[in-house]
DNA sequence: CTCATTTTGGATCGCACAGTCAAGTAAGGA
DNA sequence: TCCTTACTTGACTGTGCGATCCAAAATGAG
């Protein structure tokens, strides 16, 4: 409908850009504390530009949180492919959050803040979170699965309960990094789960 | 100060059990998105008793914050002392935890919505969350260290590495039962992390 | 150039919010 | 009984919010 017809003028921000940007404020600060007066000024455009673009406050913030779990979600798949041992790379993933978590800005993890944020009071904020749960506790069970046939998991392990657990522990480490829990507590609690299911 | 002169008309509301009722409120919904007009509703009282009672609502919330700390801190630890052996008390916590967070409401836990609304961004909540989080970490590590002498935990815990771990448990579950688990989920999770500080 | 369309900034609306004020009212001491 | 005190009640205020409107400037296609 833009393409058939006289151009008017381009947009002259870069939509991903303003998204990411906007994201990074929600990630801070939540929902309810996000003013659009200080989304504006870290998206660097104007009142009406973000009105076109996005909708309205909610819609962007729905938009920032399916970004956050797309863009971070892809970076822990490629990371638990990559490494050599199946509980190696689920530990990796543990310790990369715990590092991660220490020296970046502590902000967790902006789909925990939505899920404490609005409970089961919002069901559209609860569905998107939900479906990337269930896309890590498939992916972690199906490692764990592999790590037990490799003899590394212990024997006894039930793969999806694990998985429930890892997940689960992943959501303390971001919190206990929100809250601004030192480097080595992060690492110890990592650290504990993992060896928890490690074979003897 | 209100005894040795004239005694003018007295209190006609229950302060504790107002402050109960506006706990539950900002559990519910926490700091920002809870509305004066329905914490007064809630509580039952007039605004103009609220501002004389409890200062303003940032108090109010405090006041309402360590009193959940001290209701439910004492509950844990009434539990942690009952039961017969370390572990299964520490076990019986956990299972407890996701046993209660069955119910209809979900609001996860107080102190952990705090953590995640606020961040490091308020000092005095800030505080007085770590205040509850160290001493569970005390406790915890007391229960580890008294289950490994009598052989129940494996040998080689680190006491307060696990300490660190079974608190950060406690908060995976917690938010993972306001985001709606089924009750099943937060089983696994409580019984895998128990399973994996239990000796072999 | 001309026109269609978008950006941009300012002005403003309506609303909900936290917090205040003042008048009314009840309890107890003298 | 009357007076002092302070609690209650409801109306009120000022502020900041999200959202909308408007008009001028900008820009590319025809």
């Amino acid at each position: 409908m833009t393409s058939f017809m006289c151009m008017a003028r381009t947009k002259e921000f870069d939509r991903d850009q303003a998204l990411r940007r906007a994201m990074e404020v929600f990630w801070d600060r939540g929902y309810e504390a996000a003013s659009t007066e200080e989304l504006l000024a870290a998206m660097g455009i104007g009142r009406q530009s973000m009105y076109n673009a996005f909708g309205d406050k909610r819609r962007l913030y729905l938009e920032a949180l399916r970004h956050y779990q797309a863009e971070y979600g892809a970076d822990m798949f490629e990371r638990l492919s990559g490494a050599g041992s199946p509980l190696s790379a689920l530990a990796g993933v543990l310790l990369e959050v715990a590092r991660q978590s220490d020296d970046e800005r502590r902000r967790g993890c902006m789909a925990v803040n939505a899920t404490t944020e609005f409970g089961r009071s919002d069901q559209e904020i609860g569905a998107i979170v939900d479906s990337g749960t269930s896309l890590c506790h498939t992916a972690y069970a199906r490692m764990l699965a592999e790590a037990k046939r490799r003899g590394e998991a212990r024997p006894d392990l039930d793969e999806r309960a694990a998985a429930r657990f890892l997940h689960s522990t992943l959501v303390g480490l971001r919190v206990s990094a929100r809250s601004g829990a030192a480097p080595e507590v992060l690492h110890d609690i990592a650290t504990v789960a993992i060896d928890g299911l490690r074979a003897p």
